[in-house]
DNA sequence: GCCAACGTTGGC
DNA sequence: GCCAACGTTGGC
C-alpha cells in the first residue's frame, strides 16, 4: 500500500496505532481491499512522492472490509454524491503497524534487482499508479531480504 | 515544476 | 459504445 509520507507516512501509522485506510477512490484498489484482504494479512508500506520512494515498513490488515465513511461526508474531500448508506461505493480496511524495516528498499533497487519475482510486482511496471496492489510471495520475500529483515514474511 | 501515464467523465 | 477532454498520480 502506497502513501505520501507528508500526508500519511509510516510514522503516522505508528503514532496512531491503527487507522482506517480511507480516501481510496480507485476501483481496482477498492476491489483489492474489499475482496482480497483479510484481517491478519501482511502489508508492505510504501512511501510515494518523496525522494527516494520505497518500501519502509510492514503493516497488517486489522479489520474486515467495510464502507469508507468519508464517502458520506457531503462537502468533504472524499464525498461521493452517488454513494448511499444502502449502496456504498467505496470500501476500506483498517491498518496497523507491525515493524519498520531495518532499511528502506528504494524503487530504484526494486527495478534493478535481477530476482524474477520482482518483475511480477505491479509497482515496478511502467505507469503504475495503483495505491493498493497485491505482492506475490516471492517478491515480498525478496523485498524483506533486501531490507535486511530476517523475519521473512511473518 | 514538468510531464507521461492512465482513469474518469460526458457529449454524441 | 466511442473518444476527446480533463483530472490525478507519481517519478524525476
Amino acid at each position: 500500500m502506497k502513501s505520501e509520507p507528508e500526508t500519511y507516512g509510516y510514522h503516522h501509522l505508528e503514532a496512531d496505532g491503527r487507522t482506517p485506510w480511507d480516501g481510496v477512490r480507485n476501483y481496482q484498489a477498492r476491489n483489492y481491499m474489499r475482496d482480497e484482504m483479510r484481517p491478519g494479512d501482511r502489508v508492505l508500506f510504501y512511501h510515494s512522492n518523496v525522494r527516494p520512494p520505497g518500501v519502509v515498513g510492514v503493516a497488517e490488515v486489522a479489520s474486515e472490509a467495510y464502507p469508507d465513511p468519508t464517502q458520506f461526508v457531503s462537502g468533504g474531500p472524499y464525498a461521493d454524491p452517488k454513494a448511499t448508506r444502502e449502496r456504498p461505493r467505496w470500501f476500506l480496511v483498517d491498518l496497523k503497524p507491525v515493524r519498520r524495516l531495518p532499511r528502506m528498499v528504494t524503487l530504484d533497487e526494486l527495478k534493478a534487482d535481477p530476482d524474477p519475482a520482482l518483475s511480477e510486482l505491479p509497482l515496478v511496471r511502467r505507469g503504475n499508479r495503483l495505491s493498493v496492489m497485491p505482492v506475490p510471495p516471492g517478491a515480498a520475500a525478496r523485498i524483506l531480504e533486501l531490507a535486511g529483515d530476517g523475519r521473512g514474511t511473518t
